[in-house]
DNA sequence: GACCAGGCACATC
DNA sequence: GATGTGCATGGT
């Protein structure tokens, strides 16, 4: 079975799955950076929170709350000093470099851009990579630990593979096309949390997992 | 109470 | 380059 094959086989069985739950580029941003290691339901608490104070109108707004406020807002998220700090640090790049604004890195190029954001203290590989394909619509494959358990149990590679070399494989064998790779992620991300856990995978029912 | 959740930086070998 | 640890809340 090739990776379109599943691609299409997981999106027959789920349909589309309207990623990323968000209403601005901008609210993806910082929904990806509280999202590192923890699940969603904590995120959109924290979401949520900042909504209540206008935090999410615009950067240059979020940038006026001081990082020990930010913390208090977004706890629910877990890890909230570290992320609080997180989020100040991308609001300082952009204010630093590019006026403030979405707007000013909107348009650079992909590797650039990918590179200032890897070079932001507390944006990673899957964080930067799903910046650049749920904000900025950019054909970036994301990678995630979901997507190293599932295929490296069936066998595309080792689990302890590294996330560029996943990411290669998956963009060396489906169309560069962002819209599927964003259904390809989201897809992937609910089928391990209906049947791929951690300790009890359910793949006697697994839409993907081979029929005994 | 243990385990897990849409990672990352940093220390150490 | 690989491996180990801190960061923290909330659900199962």
């Amino acid at each position: 079975m090739t990776l379109l094959a599943l691609y299409n086989k997981l999106y027959k069985f789920y349909g589309p799955q309207a990623w990323w739950p968000s209403e601005t580029p901008f609210e993806t941003i910082v929904g990806a950076i509280l999202t590192q290691n923890t699940s969603w339901k904590n995120v959109e608490k924290a979401i949520a929170n900042l909504k209540k104070i206008g935090g999410l109108s615009s950067p240059l707004k979020l940038d006026k709350v001081s990082e020990k406020r930010l913390g208090r807002i977004i706890r629910p998220a877990g890890y909230y000093n570290i992320k609080a700090k997180r989020l100040k640090n991308f609001l300082r790049f952009l204010s630093s470099s590019h006026g403030g604004r979405l707007s000013g890195i909107s348009g650079l190029d992909t590797r650039k851009l990918r590179h200032e954001l890897l070079n932001i203290n507390g944006i990673g590989p899957e964080t930067a990579d799903s910046i650049l394909l749920y904000a900025f619509s950019r054909p970036v494959f994301v990678v995630d630990a979901y997507t190293k358990r599932i295929f490296s149990r069936h066998k595309f590679f080792k689990e302890d593979t590294s996330y560029e070399e996943v990411q290669r494989v998956f963009t060396a064998n489906l169309p560069r096309n962002s819209r599927i790779y964003n259904e390809y992620h989201a897809l992937i991300v609910r089928l391990a949390k209906d049947f791929c856990k951690k300790k009890a995978p359910n793949c006697a029912v697994c839409p993907i997992c081979p029929t005994p």
